[in-house]
RNA sequence: GCCGGGAUGGCGGAACUGGUAGACGCGCCGGAUUCAAAAUCCGGUUCUGGAAACAGAGUGGGGGUUCGAUUCCCCCUCCCGGCACCA
């Protein structure tokens, strides 16, 4: 009886030795080609969930793998460190956020250790670290110098009751999520900074990015949302200042039967004055939250002011409204309505009994009643007086000439794309490096005085940040004029810290620089594997912060990650796991009971990466046993003494076979994780290739040579997923050097070759047999070998033969 | 509402460039081993008909292109992610 299978002595060994060796620690090395693997970092919020767990994985699949290729892999890990849980944890729990958030990450860290991720842990980062987010406020100051940092007012969702700002996430159907109040948007001066200026080459560089999924490439395009039109000024009745709009659409100009504004717009605010009905449906506009589902998909409410826009072709009055979809942040906080030719337009002409005139015509002619269906194709120009007759590019051409000769509007493009307002009104966050002075307005702090430390020992209370109560904190000279002055209370998007941590990790120590000349080895990032909810957000945000830092001379790199994969959820009972749902499966306890590498084998073989991954015990269990077979074989090949070597001339035809089985499975998964990255079809194959190896009953001389040969590329092909048993097993097949250190095998192109191969012979398309032919055979030997085929024969017999299709290697399709 | 993705046996999934639908695993059924159970091993397993050979149907729904469609095109349904202050 063989050694048996104990998954925690295994891992530990083998987790000892990668220490004692510091297996994982790497420092530049220009000699070799490097590979730098990343996975987003997490938050610490206390515990691994098994979403932390699978993207973990995959990415140590592939470094472990990239390392086998021979490259000089680099995988760091560290904390996203800031943000609101810790500070919801105070407020319940009465323990400040510094230290919740420290603990967590002992935690985190330890459950981690036990996964047996190949870490550099010496380059660990945590962004709650003045260390750290002195260089985002370092570079916040040189933003500021160029005038790519702004601060203007803008909008967030206030509670009234609470006397606090609220996340969207915090706002419930509109309330606040522990007052339970109505919730009401509000502006407040705010930093932001210009992503806007580089729009066009965020947009422009994703055409050349092969190695990003074209799903989140187009959802980036169309975030940022470039459009041409053109921007015209319609003058108001008994006002000086026209109201300014942007249109795609300049040939529908002639349908313009009335314009609103935002309910933040002067010209509505002005209106309100006098009526007091305006005022009051003002007043219910701004009980709404700010995002832009609800404001979307909420009923489109309007009220016209009873002032007059001119039109500037006809010169007729059209009147002007003030409606709830029209936001002043967007834009020019006013918009033209074209009824005829714009669906919301049309259901808000409809609803509101304003006209609705056609301006464009189908361009094949047909007849549509613009007052039944709206027409928002591009077509024709009709009822558009001299412009009648042209089409979609001519007319835009001629209006815009137009416009342009009388100075009343300009060719533009536009972008939906916004700039990033970074303040938050909050304490967990690293603080806005900003002195308010009475005299010299908002002045950067001096690089000499960074960081500005976040003060950890606070009280949180829910009701504002702690900051503005701290004297200590607030009151300072004005780094200018010396008199006294106030230190901004506002903290950074914790979106700012993940924005450049990639790049840290080349160099976490450096206190002279941001980045410093290891930056410029390691970085891009060569794999990125994380989420698809990031496929916006972070990864735009983090391509803008590359750039601002390549301009500032800290690097030569414009895109951050090469390669990126983003792997999809994990599910149970079809749901997302959660508290809320009761469905939460703890990673721990399945590595208490089965090891590290029975969990990592299920997430790596239930699902493909990129796609949501449903949780089930008996899958667990199942890779258990497949594991403690692969335990036996090898351990049983193992104890019954040593191996001739191998002679392949020597082989008969089932060793052949089982040689052959070998090497075709080197090929595939080679290529199932290098270049599909289909983790779960690699673990099946390597599950073929030991299933073909345990039905090999011949154990004597050349036989057991082509077993072992099998079996060390199942232990070399796992190692990535598995590595622990695959470098206990290693050692059992005799290798002195242990496995980390081992390259991935070779495809003996000559164990391939075949002499027959089996054809499939399809009649109309229909599978009706199976013929052995010579691997060379031509044409006109596989036709007639097809036909001949008995079964083949009763669906051909008597019809005449139209067409025979042979594709090689695969079928012959014959059409009677 | 807008943008992106998904749907294949009882279940998770495979089929990569239009060429054998269901690899691999789970579950289930039958058998071996056992006093018994667990564990392990062997065999079967899309559905319908048939003892079998084989035949018919079949990849969310409807249409189309093709000798041939899970794969390409059009329309639709449901589910998931994002929508700028969750991270």
């Amino acid at each position: 009886m063989n050694t048996p299978y104990k998954p925690d002595v295994v891992e530990a060994e083998a987790q000892r030795h990668w220490n004692e060796a510091h297996s994982f620690e790497v420092d530049e090395d220009p000699d070799k080609e490097k590979f730098y693997c990343l996975t987003m970092f997490p938050y610490p919020s206390g515990k691994l969930h098994m979403g932390h767990v699978r993207v973990f994985t995959i990415s140590d699949v592939i470094a472990r793998y990239q390392r086998m290729q021979g490259k000089h892999v680099l995988q760091p890990m560290g904390w996203d460190a800031f943000g609101m849980p810790a500070e919801n944890a105070a407020i319940r729990n009465q323990v400040p956020p510094a230290e919740w958030t420290y603990r967590n990450i002992g935690e985190m860290r330890a459950q981690m250790d036990r996964l047996g991720y190949a870490y550099d842990w010496s380059r660990e980062i945590a962004t709650c670290k003045p260390e750290y987010y002195r260089w985002e406020q370092w570079l916040f100051t040189k933003m500021f110098e160029k005038g790519l940092v702004y601060r203007k007012n803008s909008v967030v969702n206030w509670d009234p009751v609470d006397q606090t700002v609220l996340a969207n996430e915090q706002v419930i159907d509109g309330r606040g999520w522990r007052s339970d109040a109505l919730v009401e948007r509000r502006e407040i001066p705010q930093w932001f900074m210009k992503i806007t200026a580089y729009a066009d080459e965020l947009l422009e560089e994703l055409d050349r990015m092969p190695g990003w999924p074209e799903s989140v490439k187009t959802m980036q395009r169309n975030w940022i949302g470039r459009s041409e039109g053109v921007e015209l000024s319609f003058e108001v009745a008994g006002e000086g200042e026209p109201l300014t709009v942007y249109t795609t659409r300049p040939d529908t100009l002639m349908g313009v039967t009335y314009m609103a504004v935002a309910a933040e717009h002067p010209l509505a605010a002005k209106a309100a004055a006098s009526d007091p009905g305006i005022a009051a449906f003002i007043e219910e506009c701004q009980k709404m939250d700010a995002s832009e589902a609800t404001l979307e998909t909420m009923e489109k409410k309007g009220m016209p002011l009873g002032i007059s826009a001119i039109h500037p072709l006809s010169g007729e009055e059209v009147p002007l409204w003030v409606a709830n979809f029209v936001l002043m942040t967007y834009g020019t906080g006013a918009v033209m309505a074209v009824p005829g030719h714009d669906e919301r337009d049309w259901e808000f002409a409809k609803k509101h009994g304003i006209e609705i005139r056609q301006v464009i015509a189908p361009a094949d002619g047909s007849d549509i009643d613009i007052q039944e269906q709206v027409f928002v194709e591009k077509g024709v120009l009709v009822n558009s007086g001299q412009w009648d007759g042209l089409d979609f590019a001519a007319a835009v051409d001629a209006i815009a000439d137009h416009f342009e000769k009388t100075g009343r509007g300009r060719r533009t493009v536009n972008y939906r794309l916004r700039d990033w307002g970074v303040s938050r009104q909050r304490y967990w966050g690293a603080p806005i490096p900003i002195i308010y002075c009475d005299d010299c307005d908002a002045v950067p702090v001096p690089e000499d005085d960074l960081p500005v430390v976040l003060p950890e020992d606070v009280h949180v209370t829910g009701a504002g940040s702690p900051l503005k109560d701290m004297a200590e904190f607030v009151n300072v000279a004005c780094p200018n004029c010396g008199k006294n002055a106030r230190r901004e209370t506002d903290t950074f998007d914790t979106f700012v810290e993940s924005s450049w941590y990639f790049a840290r990790y080349a160099c976490p120590d450096s206190d002279r620089a941001m980045l410093d000349e290891r930056a410029a080895y390691w970085t891009p990032v060569d794999q990125y594997t994380g989420g698809i909810e990031h496929a916006i957000l972070h990864l735009l945000y983090s391509r803008f912060f590359q750039r601002v830092m390549r301009d500032e001379g800290l690097t030569d790199v414009s895109e951050p990650f090469t390669n990126l994969l983003t792997q999809g959820m994990v599910l149970k009972d079809g749901a997302k796991m959660s508290k809320n749902k009761g469905n939460i499966v703890d990673p721990q306890e399945l590595i208490a009971k089965y090891g590290a590498d029975t969990v990592r084998l299920f997430m790596m073989f239930a699902a493909p990466a990129e796609q949501s991954l449903e949780w089930s015990d008996e899958g667990v269990q199942g890779s258990y046993r497949f594991l403690k077979r692969f335990w036996h074989a090898v351990v049983e090949h193992a104890e019954a003494g040593p191996v001739a070597a191998l002679d392949a001339s020597a082989l008969d035809d089932e060793q052949k076979a089982l040689r052959r089985k070998t090497h075709q499975t080197i090929g595939k998964i080679d290529d199932d994780i290098g270049r599909r990255s289909s983790f779960n079809t690699a673990v099946a194959a390597s599950m073929e290739l030991l299933n073909a190896v345990n039905r090999f009953e011949d154990r004597s001389g050349q036989s057991r040579a082509v077993v072992h040969e099998a079996l060390e590329a199942v232990v070399l092909m796992l190692s990535p997923m598995t590595p622990h048993i695959c470098h206990a097993l290693w050692k059992a097949l005799g290798h002195a050097t242990p496995l980390i250190d081992q390259r991935w095998p070779r495809v003996d192109e000559s164990a391939l070759e075949l002499d027959t191969i089996e054809l499939v012979v399809q009649v109309n398309g229909k599978l009706r047999g199976r013929v052995a032919v010579p691997a060379d055979a031509d044409k006109d030997t596989i036709e007639g070998l097809a036909v001949a085929d008995d079964n083949v024969q009763r669906f051909v017999d008597g019809k005449a033969i139209r067409k025979v299709i042979v594709v090689p290697g695969r079928l012959v399709n014959i059409v009677v």
